[in-house]
DNA sequence: TTTAATACCTATAAAAAAGGTAGGAATTGT
DNA sequence: ACAATTCCTACCTTTTTTATAGGTATTAAA
């Protein structure tokens, strides 16, 4: 399951997208009160997405948020990743975030080829998926 | 991520469906000992799998559990769903568990569609994929 | 230079989920 | 009666999720 941080996420993002032809930066007291964000967990997400390079930030009085990375280049599947970890279902099939199985052999191991498909059906849509699209 | 339970569960019908043509049923020790899953908490799986009439058990002395199904009819979509909950990545796209999203108008919301295809690409694998596959 | 409003940072905490145990009751073939 | 099993309820521990507290650093403007 999405986990509500990743879900917290991509409402900022959304919001952030939508506004983008503003002057000035966006508040994150903004967008707690409009997308009803706890704003203290909101500031810990929108560090993330500035520390990834999606967004960048201004401190200060006249401070806020801004896109860094343009809406239609922004992908589900690398907001996804960076709130909740790996897309796919096992770890020995993950392609970011692998981690060999314990107790199982890889190369006999029939599950594997499964979730793989899994993983790339899922990436199929999650990595065509951007924030414009979602506007 | 799949739960260690739920691997759990996979790899207990696997050794089921294995053993299958044994003339005794086998025990939960057995299946624990081979496949290094703990005693205890694998006894908690088998119920599951047995109250959702996918094996059969016998008690007593020369008890223990059986394939009810047999191993092409049950798909990893079915031991999934039991075993850790909805295939779905959000409440409000699953099939079996359905929930509505909270604070977010599901005729307007394009998340929904979004991962109606997520869910439907993953249950086209998962779906089709029987423990007879897996061995 | 003060002030006020912001982003930024670290630590803490409450709640939920995952993973596993303890102890014994009920059942059944020998 | 006995021994070995399934079955059941409750509990426990660790990790993850979902936040909150309290303050520091920065910046524009008064």
């Amino acid at each position: 399951m999405v986990s509500k941080k990743c879900k917290y996420a991509i409402k900022a993002l959304i919001y952030l997208a939508k506004n983008q032809t503003r002057d000035s930066a966006i508040f994150s007291s903004e967008i707690a009160f409009e997308e009803d964000i706890p704003k203290k967990f909101l500031e810990t997400i929108l560090r993330d997405l500035r520390n990834s390079r999606i967004l960048q930030s201004q401190r200060g009085k006249t401070g806020g948020y801004r896109l860094l990375k343009q809406p239609e280049h922004i992908y589900l599947s690398e907001v996804m990743r960076l709130m909740d970890g790996p897309i796919a279902l096992l770890p020995c099939v993950s392609l970011n975030y692998y981690a060999p199985c314990e107790g199982c052999n890889e190369t006999l191991c029939k599950l594997k080829t499964v979730f793989e498909s899994v993983r790339d059906e899922t990436l199929s849509v999650l990595g065509n998926t951007s924030i414009k699209d979602l506007i």
